[in-house]
DNA sequence: GAGGACAGGTCTATAATAGAGACCGCCTTC
DNA sequence: GAAGGCGGTCTCTATTATAGACCTGTCCTC
C-alpha cells in the first residue's frame, strides 16, 4: 500500500518500508537538535567558549538542572567538550568540538530559514486562528 | 570547512545582550521542527501528498492523537495544506505548501549532517558511556 | 572563625506533555 | 446486519520538563 517510490535521495532511507523509525539516527539526532534548549547552546558556544554560569546568564529562562542535563548530553554525544580547571573556584568551560563545530553549518542553515519564514508562519497562524476561532488547536482544549 | 564567518551573522541577533529569548522566532521554530514527529512528516510529505491514515502507516509508532497534533500545527503554521475530499469515504489529503517544500533544503542539510556524523556520535556515546560508567546521566538516574 | 558570596552542580515536588487505546459517525462490502 | 476503513476526538495514565530549594566546596571580609 505504502508507495515505495523513493524520489529524493536525502530523504530516501527515511521513507522505505523496511526503514525502522524508532532507532533512525536522524530522528534520534532531530530530537537533541530541536530540544528547547541544545540549539540554545550550541549557538551560544559558536561564539567563544563558556563557564556554566555564562550560559545561565546567556539563557536565563534556563534552569540549573536542564542546562546541566543539556550539557551533559552534547558532551556524550562528542560535540562539546567540559574542561574543569582547578583554579581557585574550581571553574568549568565548555566549548565546541570539531564536530559541534560541524554542527553549525546545517543549524545556520535552518536558522537562517526561520528567521527568513517568521513573518510568513505568523501571518498563517494568524489566519488559521482567525479561521478556526473557537477551536485553533481542537485536540488541546 | 565551516564558514564561521557566515555563523557569526546569523547568529550575531542570538547572542546579543538585548536579545530576548523566550519570543525567539528561531527557537519558537526549532521547537516545532525538532519535536518528535513533524519532521518525520514533512519528510514523508516531501515525496507526494499523504492521507491521514497513510501517513500513520508511513510512521507506525505514531498515534493519532499525535498525528493530528503535529498535522494542525504544521496546518496553522502554513507548512501544509489540508484538503477534504467529500468522496465516498471522506478523504483527507495533506500536502506542502510552498512555505512546507522551502524548509526542506534546511530540513535537508541538517538530515544530511546527521547521516554524515552519526557514526561518530555513536562513537562518542560509546566512550562517554565507558568513561562514565555508574553515572552516565546522573541527572536522571 | 563566622558570615556571605560565588561556582557548579544535585534533589525533590509539581506541572505540563506525550502516548495508548477506546470510542464515534459515516460509509461500503460481505 | 456484521465487519471494517476513514478521519478523527476523548479519557486516562506514564513520562518528562521546570522551578526552586539544597549542597559541597573555596574564597574574602570582618
Amino acid at each position: 500500500m505504502n508507495s515505495r517510490s523513493t524520489v529524493d535521495s536525502l530523504f530516501g532511507a527515511m521513507q522505505s518500508d523496511t526503514f525502522d523509525a524508532t532507532q533512525c539516527p536522524v530522528r534520534n539526532i532531530l530530537d537533541r537538535i530541536g530540544d528547547k534548549w541544545t540549539s540554545l547552546v550550541l549557538v551560544a558556544l559558536a561564539d567563544r567558549p563558556h563557564r556554566f554560569s555564562e550560559l545561565q546568564r546567556a539563557a536565563p529562562d534556563i534552569s540549573k538542572r536542564m542546562l546541566t542535563q543539556t550539557l551533559r548530553q552534547l558532551e556524550r554525544d562528542g560535540l562539546i567538550t567540559r574542561q574543569v580547571f582547578p583554579t581557585k573556584p574550581p571553574a568549568v568551560q565548555y566549548q565546541l568540538s570539531p564536530l559541534g563545530v560541524s554542527v553549525l553549518e546545517p543549524l545556520g542553515h535552518l536558522i537562517d530559514w526561520a528567521n527568513r519564514s517568521y513573518d510568513q508562519i505568523l501571518s498563517a497562524r494568524a489566519e488559521y486562528d482567525s479561521a478556526n476561532p473557537a477551536s485553533a488547536l481542537p485536540v488541546n482544549a
